[in-house]
RNA sequence: GGGCUCAUAGCUCAGCUGGUUAGAGCGCAGCCCUGAUAAGGCUGAGGUCGGUAGUUCGAAUCUAUCUGGGCCCA
């Protein structure tokens, strides 16, 4: 007779989800229902009507320049990965997007537009630029967080150039100016006397340059035998070497390396102190000779010293204008003195290095830590001011070499003088040399009420991941010096603070400071530039002279400043958010950055931490761990990623890496996701597809009744959501990755899958042992599902709509709530007895491997298992012994009682059963289906 | 140069307070299946735990130092 085609009375898997998940083309589909259902935003309005609290994530404001890259891709994951959770738990997690818009870079990008125009525009014609710019790339910003999947307000976000926002950067600084933080003070910066203006950083380029250089000799003052423990007298000095010989009227002190040894040496009449390591150097100008025609007679070295030893001894000034000032110094100054500096190396010069604190940033940092003073004879213009030596007043710095040369010469005070050539700082626009000079700046005062320690105190009480986060952030705070909060620039939040036109008096006034924050609520910034004293606030009268002039201050603050106050702008003003935050997140280079200037503002305005946990993760590198670069060509971005791939798998990516570290990316990395990715999604597809015909209303079977395996499952289940949980409560999400990952491949595909196919396949569509079966596969898809909808937010979208309508109440499995272990479930005697089961089993697929190799046999189910078991498992396997052939995959297991344990197997006897494919005597048994098995032909029977 | 930090198989990660022959998965190789099929299953080969020197009866795990990355400063 014909072979009946019993493959269609089988129960094989039905599903629409499909094994390839073209997640580049499907995803926007999933973010266009999100969107007409404006989801996120009804769940929130749901928490709110329940009352839930809330979890405020503060997000960091990323710079409103340029597309988004794998860092920002990384951050918003993280971020949206606690957002999501955080949401399924029932709480109302509010998330509100920043942005943080003013600031040089983009000021800078808008000024190389304009190119030859910027010379023309005023600052408010900048300004509404870059506005526009800031802008431009908030709104694509935001399409790219989109696409992510991130969930945030997208609608209202905060910009720290929204009007309200920055006035409320003036109302937090009008707060510290009230509690006394806010000061005055100097600081060298880069200066352009063409352009008469300050420089930032980004706005130098460096050239070639000639520059006289001179070495100088400075006559230390008596006293200086003693400060070396020496009893030589006569006259020494110390010798100096600069290139900018017009810096010598700022000389303040000289500096040497506290480490580096040092010699006093005699030669040609002369007795100095030099770098041991520049002796010969030093030498040969002394003597004016080739180092190579140097003999160890030409000179004789009187001590040798440490750097540190020097400290202290002092020195005559160059010019008889300071004579005075030294003379009327108290004997504890150091002003014409030998301090020490770790900046001073032996590489060129004499080891002493000439130390002018108004024109050289290391110079004035540490002349400041020694309490040096400070002398700055030069104007905006570049020009010798009132104060500077007489010969020099009215001359131009760059023009003032050879005068200055000149009074060295003719008061013997010049060893050498020479031509050098070398890369010095230019200004960006007008390419003319430029110079560092100390002007005045505002200043946060971090000792003032002891902020600094308070700061330090505080920070303990926060929960730093990784810990090491409070180690990095405190030594930043115990080494900052005072924050210079001043910026020459015009992008940004105004300094409000007046001068009186006449006596040059500075109001720093508190409520003159909110008046100026209400107009600035109500127009934004620009009218500190559009609006005159008068119209911005009610300033009326100098309290020094009662002149009744005024101008407005040009600096602006430090966009640190912005970004800092965000607590105040954000946290502090809105109901739904909690202040302080419970995290904020953001990489490692925000210790020096935001975190720290949040810390810093809230402490100093309002004595409390801004946030209770901290979260930092490291950076994206490429596969050899190097930081991406474009002139190294390795950038990897998202938006390529998220074409080739989707987000679903740039979320995989972020989630299952350890952020602690820096993070490695490779096509050999993404090709790994991607497969891991596969496998759960097939294994998902597995379970959809052997429960579609599953109604749980009808066919759900009691706990009591499924069966062992079963049980065994759904004990599994409860331990994964029991570590899920604490996983994601922690933030350990690459942890929770290999969690599920483990217990897809490993727990469910390979082990549980492959024993229940035969069952779910052959068996009665509505037997028991089928429907006890589909009751946990149904029972685990919806959890892995839950489990994974902060990772795989599209993807888990997927599997939820294909799953049958009468299995969830909700239609988005992001409104659904966290899993929760069920204890009664959790079995640890039955996960034992299995333990025992996947031993033997473990050993059994050797043996069969073994058979097969040898080519007995093709599949398993051509073996027969003969078990030799101890006493102590023989009655386990007893207890199982109508399962075992299902359990190990095989047609026939027999087990014999025996001392030890051995597994033997053989090739089967009897016929293949064709439905089943098992092998079995009773084939041929039964008339009617003369190619099936026993059971088989009585599953006929039912199904007829 | 300074502060913080990382370094375990080709890849992603485990290895707690030092204690038997260093684990997992992926990838790779070989095999099986063809009723999860651009799927599924099995078996196997891969590591002197970055180098060196110490402490210890014993170190991937502690100390020092070096090398190489990363972030932030200078």
């Amino acid at each position: 007779m014909d072979s009946v085609d019993y493959k269609k009375t089988l129960n094989l898997p039905q599903t629409r989800f499909s094994m390839k998940a073209g997640l580049p083309q499907k995803e926007p589909l999933w973010l266009e229902k999100w969107k007409k259902s404006d989801l996120y935003k009804n769940i929130l309005h749901e928490r709110e009507k329940n009352g839930a609290d809330s979890y405020t994530l503060h997000d960091g404001p990323p710079y409103a320049n340029g597309n988004i890259h794998m860092g920002h891709a990384l951050n918003k994951v993280l971020k949206d990965i606690v957002v999501k959770y955080q949401t399924m738990k029932g709480l109302k997690a509010k998330y509100i997007p920043g942005w943080d818009c003013h600031g040089l870079p983009i000021e800078h990008q808008v000024m190389q537009k304009l190119r030859k125009k910027k010379q023309t525009k005023t600052p408010l014609e900048v300004r509404a630029l870059c506005r526009e710019y800031a802008q431009n790339f908030v709104t694509k910003q935001t399409e790219e967080f989109k696409r992510l999947g991130i969930w945030a307000c997208w609608d209202t976000p905060y910009l720290t150039m929204d009007y309200s926002y920055e006035a409320n950067i003036i109302r937090l600084f009008g707060d510290l100016v009230e509690r006394g933080y806010v000061g005055r003070g100097v600081k060298p910066v880069h200066w352009c006397a063409q352009c008469e203006t300050a420089l930032a950083e980004a706005e130098i380029e460096y050239d070639t340059h000639v520059s006289s250089s001179v070495y100088v000799r400075l006559k230390c003052s008596e006293g200086w035998a003693e400060k070396i423990g020496s009893n030589l007298s006569g006259g020494a000095s110390l010798i100096i070497w600069t290139t900018t010989p017009w810096t010598l009227p700022s000389n303040m002190a000289v500096a040497v390396h506290p480490k580096l040894d040092y010699v006093l040496v005699e030669a040609g009449g002369e007795t100095f102190f030099v770098a041991k390591d520049l002796l010969l150097k030093v030498i040969s100008v002394v003597l004016a000779k080739d180092i190579d025609d140097i003999s160890e007679s030409d000179y004789k070295v009187l001590s040798e010293i440490k750097g540190s030893q020097l400290e202290g001894i002092r020195y005559e000034p160059l010019f008889d204008e300071y004579k005075k000032d030294k003379d009327e110094a108290s004997s504890d100054t150091k002003d014409f003195s030998v301090i020490l500096a770790d900046f001073v190396t032996a590489e060129d010069g004499t080891g002493c290095v000439h130390i002018a604190p108004g024109h050289g940033e290391e110079d004035f940092h540490v002349a400041q830590s020694y309490g040096l003073g400070l002398r700055m004879f030069v104007d905006g213009r570049g020009k010798y001011m009132n104060g500077a030596p007489d010969f020099l007043v009215g001359k131009f710095i760059f023009k003032s070499n050879e005068p200055i040369i000149e009074y060295l010469e003719t008061n013997e005070f010049l060893l050498k003088k020479e031509e050098i050539s070398h890369s010095y700082p230019h200004c960006w626009r007008c390419h003319k040399v430029t110079f560092l000079r100390a002007t005045e700046q505002w200043f946060i005062n971090v000792d003032h009420n002891n902020l600094r320690e308070r700061v330090l105190e505080i920070m303990d009480d926060v929960k730093w991941v990784p810990e090491w986060g409070f180690t990095r952030l405190s030594e930043m705070v115990k080494n900052r010096p005072h924050w210079c909060i001043s910026r020459q620039r015009a992008w940004g939040v105004p300094i409000p603070v007046f001068y009186c036109r006449s006596c040059s008096h500075t109001v720093l006034d508190v409520s003159l400071i909110r008046e100026v924050a209400e107009k600035i609520d109500n127009k934004g910034c620009d009218v500190w530039y559009s609006d005159t004293v008068n119209e911005l606030c009610s300033l009326s009268k100098c309290e020094k002279c009662g002149e009744e002039n005024f101008d407005k201050e040009t600096d602006i603050l430090d966009v640190w400043f912005d970004s800092g106050a965000s607590h105040y702008a954000l946290l502090k003003k809105s109901i739904d958010l909690n202040f302080p935050a419970q995290l904020y997140l953001e990489g490692s280079d925000q210790h020096r950055g935001w975190f720290q200037s949040s810390f810093l503002l809230s402490v100093a305005g309002s004595d409390v931490k801004p946030f209770e946990e901290v979260l930092t993760h490291g950076f994206v590198v490429d596969g050899q761990g190097h930081k991406m670069s474009k002139s190294v060509g390795n950038v990897v971005s998202p938006q390529k990623l998220i074409q080739a791939y989707g987000a679903d798998l740039v979320r995989l990516f972020v989630a299952s890496s350890d952020y602690a570290d820096d993070i490695k990316i490779s096509d050999d990395i993404m090709r790994q996701k991607v497969d891991a990715y596969r496998k759960i999604r097939n294994t998902c597809r597995f379970l959809l597809g052997n429960t579609f015909d599953f109604c749980p209303e009808k066919d759900e079977v009691a706990y009591k009744e499924l069966t062992s395996i079963d049980r065994w499952a759904l004990s599994k289940l409860q331990i994964l959501i029991e570590r899920s949980t604490y996983y994601y409560e922690n933030h350990l999400f690459h942890k929770f990755y290999q969690e599920i990952y483990h217990f897809c491949t490993t727990e469910m595909s390979s082990f549980y899958f492959d024993i229940l196919k035969d069952r779910l396949y052959t068996a009665t569509p509505k037997s028991i042992e089928r429907l006890s079966s589909q009751t946990v596969m149904k029972e685990i898809l919806i959890t892995l599902t839950r489990l994974m909808a902060p990772i795989f937010v599209f993807t888990s979208e997927d599997i939820w709509e294909n799953m049958p309508d009468s299995w969830k109440p909700k239609s988005f499995v992001h409104e659904e709530s966290w899993p929760i272990k069920n204890d009664q479930f959790i079995d640890a005697s039955l996960e034992k007895e299995w333990e025992k089961i996947h031993e033997v089993r473990d050993q059994a697929l050797k043996i069969i491997e073994k058979l097969r190799a040898d080519k007995v046999i093709g599949s398993s189910l051509e073996a027969l298992l003969t078990l030799h078991l101890p006493e102590s498992f023989f009655d386990l396997f007893s207890e199982y012994s109508d399962n075992l052939a299902m359990i190990f995959i095989v047609s026939e297991v027999k087990i014999v009682k025996d001392t030890e344990l051995k597994i033997v197997a053989t090739k089967i006897n009897g016929s293949k059963c064709v439905r089943c494919w098992i092998y079995s005597p009773s084939v041929g048994e039964n008339l009617e289906h003369i190619e099936l098995c026993d059971k088989c032909s009585t599953v006929m029977g039912e199904l007829l």
